[in-house]
DNA sequence: TGTACATCAGTGAACGCGCGTTCACTGATGTAC
DNA sequence: TGTACATCAGTGAACGCGCGTTCACTGATGTAC
C-alpha cells in the first residue's frame, strides 16, 4: 500500500503548511481547526484522520518547522564556511537565509516561546532545539575563525548567544518599525565592534 | 458621590490586577473572564460593569501596566543621572529595576507586541509608548555622556536600541535556560565593549 | 436623629455562539480470483 | 480483462462544552426632609 500512504503524509503536509500559515495570521488560540481545513482544502474530518488533537498538531508543526530549519542550514553551511567574506557576514547571513520569511518565522517562533515559558515539556523541546542550532552556528565561528587565523578572547557559544540574542531583538523592532530600524541595521553596526574587541591575530 | 466612585476604581484597578496575572499564566486567549474575575474575587457581572469587553481590558491593562512602567522609570531617572557608576550601570539597572518582575513582565510584553504585530491599531499603540520610553532612555544617556565628558561616535538613541534589542533577546534566554545564561550576562559581557568603541573622550 | 426614597456597584442565572471533537458514511483505490 | 470484495482517506452532520456577554435583581451607600 504505498500510494495511499503517499497521499495521506501529502495531506498531513498541506494541513501543516496551512496551519503555519493561519497560525502566522491569528496566533495559535486564534486560528480554529476549521481555518486550518479551509486553508488546505479540506474539512475537519479530515484533520482528525491525521492529527489526534488541536494540541498534537502544534506540536508536529514545532517539529517540522525545526527540522526544516536546520535541514537548510544543513544546506548552507559548507558554503559560508569556505566563500570568502567575513565571519559576521556568514553568520548573520545564515540568520537571514535560513528563514525566506523572516515576519512569519517571528511570529511562530516567538508564540512557540511564550508557549514553553509556561509548559516545562514544550520548553524542553524548544531548548533542545535552540541547542541544536546553537552548537552549528559555534561551529561555523569555530571553523571560520580558524581558517582566518583568528583567537576569540571568549568562547564561541558566548559570541552566538550575543548574535541570536541581538538577532531577535531587533527582528521585533524591525518588524515594528521598518522604516526607523531596517533589517540588520543593529547586528551590522555594532556586532563588528565587538568582534573587533574579541579578536587575537 | 465620592465614595461609589472610589470604590468603583478599586474594583476596576483589582481586575486588571488579577488579569495581569492570569494573562501572564495562561495567555490573552487562554485567560478567561471568569479566571480574571475569580482572581479578583468578583463575580463576571462586576467585569461587565467595568469594562465593555475582554478587548478593552486588554487595553486597558496595556495602558496601564504601560503608565506603570513609564512613571517608575520617571522615579528611578534622577537618582541614576546623579549617581557614581557608569553608563551602563545606570541603563541596565533601569531596565531591570523598571519591572520587578522580568518573567511577568516578559510574558505580558511579548504578547502585546504579537498582538500588534497581526492588528495595526495595536502596533501604533505599541509603537509610541516604546518611542517614550526610547526617549526617557536616550537622555539618560546624552545626560551621562555629557556630565562624564563623553563623545559617542553613534547617536545616543542608536545604542538604546541596541541595549534594548539586546536586553529582550537575552531575557528570553534566560528565562528558557536560567542556568546557562544568568541574567544580564550577555548584557554585561558584550556591551562595554560596544561603549568603549563609540566613545571619544 | 430618624424615616423614606434614590442610586448604582456588584450578583448570579441564563443565553447562544463558536469551536474542538466524534462518528456513521461514501466513494475512490487496491486486492483476489 | 472483468467482477466482487476490502480497505481506508476524507466527508459532513451532529454533539456538547466553555466562554463571552446580557440582564433582571439585590442590598449597601448616600440624599432629602
Amino acid at each position: 500500500m504505498p500510494l495511499p500512504k503517499r497521499r495521506r503524509s501529502a495531506t498531513r503536509a498541506r494541513l501543516l503548511e496551512g496551519a503555519l500559515e493561519v497560525f502566522a495570521e491569528r496566533g495559535f488560540h486564534g486560528a480554529s481547526v476549521e481555518d486550518i481545513c479551509d486553508r488546505a482544502g479540506f474539512t475537519r474530518g479530515a484533520f482528525y484522520s491525521n492529527f489526534g488533537s488541536k494540541d498534537e498538531l502544534v506540536l508536529a508543526l514545532f517539529e517540522a518547522t525545526t527540522d526544516r530549519l536546520l535541514e537548510q542550514i544543513a544546506a548552507l553551511l559548507p558554503d559560508l564556511a569556505n566563500q570568502p567574506g567575513t565571519l559576521l557576514d556568514a553568520v548573520l547571513g545564515l540568520l537571514d537565509d535560513a528563514a525566506p520569511d523572516q515576519r512569519q518565522w517571528h511570529l511562530i517562533s516567538t508564540e512557540f516561546t511564550l508557549h514553553a515559558l509556561r509548559n516545562p515539556a514544550a520548553a524542553e523541546a524548544l531548548v533542545r532545539q535552540r541547542t541544536v542550532f546553537r552548537q552549528r552556528l559555534t561551529e561555523l565561528v569555530e571553523e571560520i575563525s580558524r581558517t582566518s587565523g583568528l583567537r576569540l578572547s571568549v568562547p564561541a557559544e558566548q559570541f552566538v548567544r550575543l548574535v541570536t540574542a541581538l538577532h531577535e531583538g531587533a527582528r521585533a523592532q524591525t518588524l515594528l518599525e521598518p522604516e526607523e530600524v531596517p533589517a540588520g541595521s543593529l547586528e551590522h553596526t555594532f556586532l563588528p565592534m565587538v568582534l573587533d574587541a574579541i579578536s587575537r591575530r
